[in-house]
DNA sequence: GAAATTAGTGATTGACCAATAACTTGGCGC
DNA sequence: GCGCCAAGTTATTGGTCAATCACTAATTTC
C-alpha cells in the first residue's frame, strides 16, 4: 500500500487523467480522483500544489502519450508516405483509449475558459504542449505544412466525433477512415 | 423592464450562450446568467426547469446560428464551387463572434461528459443538431462525402485552435485559410 | 376599479468542494 | 529497539451553488 512520493504522483497522475477525461476540470473532485487512487483527498495536495496543477500534470501526460503514440507507429518505416500512413492508422490506438482523447476535448475547453477569465499562463503551456506535437509529428512523417494541417484536421474531427458520441458505423465516420468511435 | 415571459427566455438564452461559452457548463453559475440577463437567479428557474435545460437551450441556439449563417453565406450563389468557397469564407464571421465556437466546443466536452455519467440522451439530442448541420451544409454546397468530411475537419481544427488561443498570425494558421485567431 | 393572472424577488437550504492544519503510522538506519 | 523522516489520515473550514418556497408588484380582464 505505502510507496514513494514519486511513485504515488505517478498513480495520480494515471487516475487523473481518467478522471478529468471523463467528467472535466470543473466536473471532477479531487475526492473522485483520491478515491481513485485509493488515498485521501487531503493527501493529494501534499503531492500537488493545487488542483489546477494536478490538472496540468495530467494534461502534459496525456500530450506525452499522444505523441508517443505517433512516433512509435513510424519506427523502422522509412517510405515517407508509409510514415504518413502509420500516422493515421494510429489513431486507432488512440481511439481505442479513450481518455486520451476525451482529455484532449477537456483540455481545449478548459484552455478557453481559463482564458476568458484572463489567466494567459494556461494557454501559453498548452499552446506549447500542442506545437510541440504539431512539429514532431510533421518531422515524423516527412509532411508538407499542408500535409500537417490536413492530418491534424482529420484528428480534430475525430476527437469531436467521438466526445460526441457518434457510434463506429455512423455514416459520419464515413470518409474519415478509422472505425471505432463508439463506447 | 418588464417583459413577457417568451421575451425574458430569448434574454436568457443569449447570456447563456456568452457565459456558457466562457466558462463551460459547470464553471457558469446561474447566478452570472441571471446577472448578465439583469434578474434574480431564482427566477430562471421560472423561465426553465434546471441548469441543464437552459445549457441545451443555449447548445441549441448556438447551432441554429452556425447553420444559419453557413446558409446565408450560399444565398443568391449558383455556381458549386463558388457556394463551397462562400460557406468556407463564412467561417470568418463565426471566428468574429467567439461565442459561437467556444460554446461548441464547451457542448463536445460536456456532451462527453454526461455520456460518461450514463446520460445517453443529452448525446443523442447533440449528435441530431450535429447531423443536421452536417447534411444542411452538405446540402448547401453540393458537397460529396469526402469533401463534407473535409470541410468539418477543417472546421473542428479552426475550433480547436480558437479555443486554445493561437494568434491570428501564428504558423499554424497558415494552412487553413482563414485569419482571426486571436482574441 | 376589483379580481385574477403573470412577472419577478428575498431568504433559505442542503449538498458539495478545494484547501489547511494538526495528528498518526510505518519503515529504515544504527 | 529506538529515533527519525517520509507517507498518509481525520477533522474542519469558508465558500459556492442549484433549486425551492413564500412572498410582492405589475399588467390584464371584465
Amino acid at each position: 500500500m505505502r510507496m514513494s512520493a514519486d511513485e504515488r504522483r505517478e498513480s495520480v497522475i494515471r487516475a487523473a487523467v481518467i478522471e478529468f477525461a471523463d467528467r472535466g476540470y470543473n466536473g471532477t473532485s479531487t475526492q473522485a480522483i483520491a478515491a481513485r487512487v485509493g488515498v485521501s483527498q487531503p493527501y493529494l495536495f501534499r503531492l500537488f500544489p493545487s488542483k489546477r496543477a494536478l490538472f496540468e500534470a495530467a494534461v502534459r501526460r496525456c500530450m506525452e502519450e499522444v505523441k508517443a503514440t505517433f512516433l512509435k507507429a513510424v519506427e523502422g518505416l522509412d517510405d515517407p508516405a508509409e510514415r504518413v500512413a502509420a500516422m493515421g492508422d494510429a489513431y486507432v490506438d488512440l481511439v481505442a483509449d479513450r481518455s486520451l482523447l476525451l482529455l484532449q476535448m477537456q483540455m481545449y475547453a478548459s484552455t478557453a475558459v481559463a482564458q476568458a477569465q484572463g489567466d494567459a499562463e494556461v494557454g501559453e503551456a498548452v499552446r506549447a504542449l500542442w506545437v510541440d506535437l504539431w512539429d514532431s509529428v510533421r518531422a515524423a512523417g516527412g509532411m508538407s505544412a499542408q500535409e500537417a494541417t490536413d492530418f491534424f484536421a482529420r484528428g480534430m474531427l475525430i476527437n469531436t466525433l467521438l466526445a460526441m458520441g457518434f457510434p463506429p458505423d455512423h455514416r459520419l465516420w464515413e470518409g474519415i477512415g478509422v472505425k471505432g468511435g463508439g463506447a
